[in-house]
DNA sequence: TTTACAACCTACCCACCGGTCGGTTAGAAT
DNA sequence: ATTCTAACCGACCGGTGGGTAGGTTGTAAA
């Protein structure tokens, strides 16, 4: 047979960096077919429709890349110090045009939740997830933290600034305001010790 | 003649409460015209097109509506006071569907930035002004701050942070999520007090 | 009363997008 | 060699959205 999990994945990759670009509702079909070299008929067998291919894009594409990308810096001895290095080497290696698409996480929250509950609850779930991860693993060194710290608040203190900032930095169209606030965002991170 | 000025405004209005409901893409022409009971004809009598009418419901609606929310509340002889109230009545007085609309700069920061330049520089400008706006403030306060604070750098976090907590409670569908983060915004505002 | 023009109306146009459907083809199974 | 079906193709459809063009109406000024 022609190499049907192949073609799945080329189409959900192209996708998702599609959608990462313009959006979901942005994104046509008929550019990424072009894009993916493949037929709509093709499209079609493999997902129902267009926001089954939202879905999956979403379950399969970006959700593994966010827990490999956080579960590591968070679980490291030290997260206050891993989160800060992780958010610096953020801003110094990525390039502008990453940064000013966006966080795939929040692009979709803030375009989909509204429209379609499927993708309001994957969104949630992830953001959740995310926060969860956080939350435990300041906790695991809450003796070095301040005595009030309230942990999930925290974590999700941490994600809308990261999110906030991965927005302003679209008006921006480069990375100087997301530095800043990412570093202020530093700041406030350290400070959660009990110095 | 037919009071045009009002017509004008009438669509203005409408137009804006559609786009913070909807996302200016999603919001449909059609849709307008019928909430205002104006025909087509008339919409494209007073603005050359879409795009048109979304800078200027910009600049004649949201623009106005941002620097009395915000100038009020930085130019009390307390901003630091200030602005935490202000957070705090934000959760405690709006509704839920208020706040899950969320911000309107936010939305089309995020939507509108890397589409249209014309709005990605309308946008810019408004998060600059509202960023003097607040930093400005700060400064005037100076003594009362921390001797390291960067003024810019604070104001746009706590910007960042206000939008990534809006951006936060759409998917959650309601406002729980939205407190933890603004009462760690409050507590972190609280804390730049050189106690 | 006439004129002139801003204000407004309505039918229509076209481009695009998601989705469908009848057909074709590769290649594994028998 | 034949059969069968998953995999794939591409022309077409209905709907929608922004935008246009040509006509009508209200009203202020001459």
């Amino acid at each position: 047979m022609r190499d049907a999990e192949q073609t799945r994945q080329k189409i959900l990759e192209i996708s998702a960096d599609e959608i990462h670009k313009n959006g979901f509702i942005a994104t046509s079909l008929s550019c990424i077919l072009v894009r993916c070299d493949v037929s709509k008929g093709a499209l079609y067998h493999h997902f129902q429709n267009k926001m089954e291919l939202g879905y999956a894009v979403f379950e399969e594409i970006y959700t593994p890349m966010f827990i490999a990308l956080w579960q590591p810096v968070v679980e490291l001895d030290d997260p206050i110090e891993g989160l800060c290095e992780f958010f610096t080497a953020l801003y110094e290696e990525s390039s502008c045009d990453e940064i000013v698409c966006g966080c795939p996480l929040n692009n979709l929250c803030q375009e989909m939740s509204g429209v379609d509950e499927g993708f309001r609850l994957r969104i949630l779930n992830m953001q959740q997830q995310l926060n969860q991860l956080i939350a435990i693993n300041l906790q695991r060194v809450a003796n070095q933290l301040r005595d009030d710290t309230d942990f999930t608040q925290v974590a999700y203190f941490i994600v809308s600034t990261f999110h906030g900032a991965s927005s302003l930095s679209k008006c921006s169209k480069n990375k100087d305001l997301f530095e800043k606030v990412i570093k202020e965002l530093c700041r406030y991170i350290k400070d959660l010790r009990n110095n």
